[in-house]
RNA sequence: GGGGGCGUAGUUCAGUCGGUUAGAACGCCGGCCUGUCACGCCGGAGGUCGCGGGUUCGAGUCCCGUCGCUCCCG
């Protein structure tokens, strides 16, 4: 891949506002729509990479602020970076760690112009992150795309504290971009503002004007009404550029994925399919199944009629329920394939309708 | 045969000097999870306190009998 090719996307389809295309990034092409499976540490947790590979995921996750404390990015460089270490050679996006902020925000203890003070969740000591170091650290574990370093704000946020939030990440946007990255490393700015327009309206002025290599959607989908949530999503990604990829920041339930991509955006994460699997929930059409219910403990189908996934060609609900309630690994690990399975291939199914121009007949008839 | 200990929720056990509606853990039943501190979080059901008497205003608790389990001595 010559180096003036990374980052570029090239829309192949469109149909509607949604779009089908291919990131270029300095390990190989990246088709969207694309679900990205979140590896925090350095792993998609219960699933090995060859697995992720025949799932059909073609990039995933990893985070700064887990990797920092550990094992630490110095340790993940020395080795070779992150592919290296974690022996995945495709694509990797790493998040900057602004979304521990809010997530850990318990931890939190002072937020200022400059970077935020808190307490490390491994060992409680005293920490601070910068924009500067938040990339330095994801240069150092040599991503393929970095994301800036921004502050994510609660649903139920005072407007003041919200005003207060956007302002902040546009000032970090700035200094995350201006600091120097790894060779063909790609770096994403991230819009705040949750659901208020005009807050919105001016993150996303503010980010295009500093200029990304794709451009973030964050603070959504973090308790707000969904109806809100997806006008917000409709008016922001049409003040985006065409030639540039979009990625909704943490989401994952089939529905919303088929929303996200219905209005244009073509890179969303989330935990959602893998934390399901790991506490005993599958997603089918029209909703989940908790195999943990009783009503499973006799029943031969599988988790869903036809699914193509390795727990559903093999093993019966009534095998994976036992797995389940007993705590056998394996039960986790059918589940988060089988959950994992069902996200990457809707997103492969909307891609290729987009493609034949069949994108509002797909989307009429998922059940999601 | 003699002596001691123990019988409380499905299971393992708490239960003060006799004092409101007998608790916990696990299990069971159900709900939740959306840029992962996470095989996690929340809720619910479930007991004739071995059985029968007695004392007392009041007994899981004290007394007597009885059944079962268990340990020690013969």
């Amino acid at each position: 891949m010559p180096a003036d090719v990374i980052g570029s996307f090239d829309l192949v389809a469109t149909d509607g506002d949604a779009r089908a295309g291919v990131l270029h990034t300095a390990h190989g092409p990246l088709a969207t729509p694309a679900f990205m499976p979140v590896g925090t540490k350095a792993s998609v947790k219960a699933m090995l990479p060859a697995e992720l590979r025949a799932l059909g995921a073609e990039i995933v996750l990893g985070n700064t602020y887990h990797l920092h404390f550990r094992p630490g990015e110095e340790l993940i460089a020395e080795l070779g970076g992150l592919h290296r270490f974690m022996a995945w050679d495709g694509p990797i996006l790493t998040d900057s760690g602004g979304f521990q902020v809010f997530s850990l925000r318990h931890t939190a203890d002072r937020v200022d112009d400059d970077g935020v003070w808190f307490r490390s969740v491994y060992d409680g000591g005293r920490h601070r992150f910068t924009p500067e170091l938040a990339m330095a650290v994801q240069r150092c574990l040599g991503s393929d795309i970095a994301m800036a370093f921004d502050e994510c704000t609660r649903a139920d946020v005072d407007p003041a504290e919200l005003a207060a939030a956007v302002r902040r990440t546009s000032l970090w946007a700035r200094r995350s971009r201006e600091t120097e990255m790894a060779p063909g490393q790609l770096v994403f700015g991230i819009s705040q503002g949750a659901t208020d327009m005009a807050l919105r309206e001016r993150s996303v002025a503010d980010i295009l004007d500093i200029g990304f290599d794709g451009y973030a959607i964050g603070g959504l989908s973090v308790g707000e009404e969904r109806g809100v949530m997806l006008r917000t999503v409709s008016a922001t990604t049409a003040m985006m550029p065409a030639d540039r990829p979009r990625y909704f920041m943490g989401i994952g339930d089939p529905d919303g994925v088929v929303e996200m991509i219905a209005r244009g955006v073509d890179m969303f994460d989330c935990v959602l399919p893998t934390r399901l699997g790991r506490t005993g929930a599958a997603l089918v059409p029209g909703g989940r199944i908790n195999l943990r219910n009783a009503r499973f403990a006799r029943d031969e189908a599988p988790l869903v009629e036809g699914c193509t996934c390795p727990a559903c060609t093999t093993f019966s609900r009534a095998y994976i329920r036992h797995l389940i309630t007993q705590e056998e690994i394996v039960g986790l690990r059918l589940l988060t394939l089988h959950n994992l399975h069902t996200v990457i291939a809707l997103t492969q199914t909307a891609r290729e309708s987009i493609i034949a121009g069949r994108f509002a007949a797909f989307r009429e008839s998922e059940p999601c």
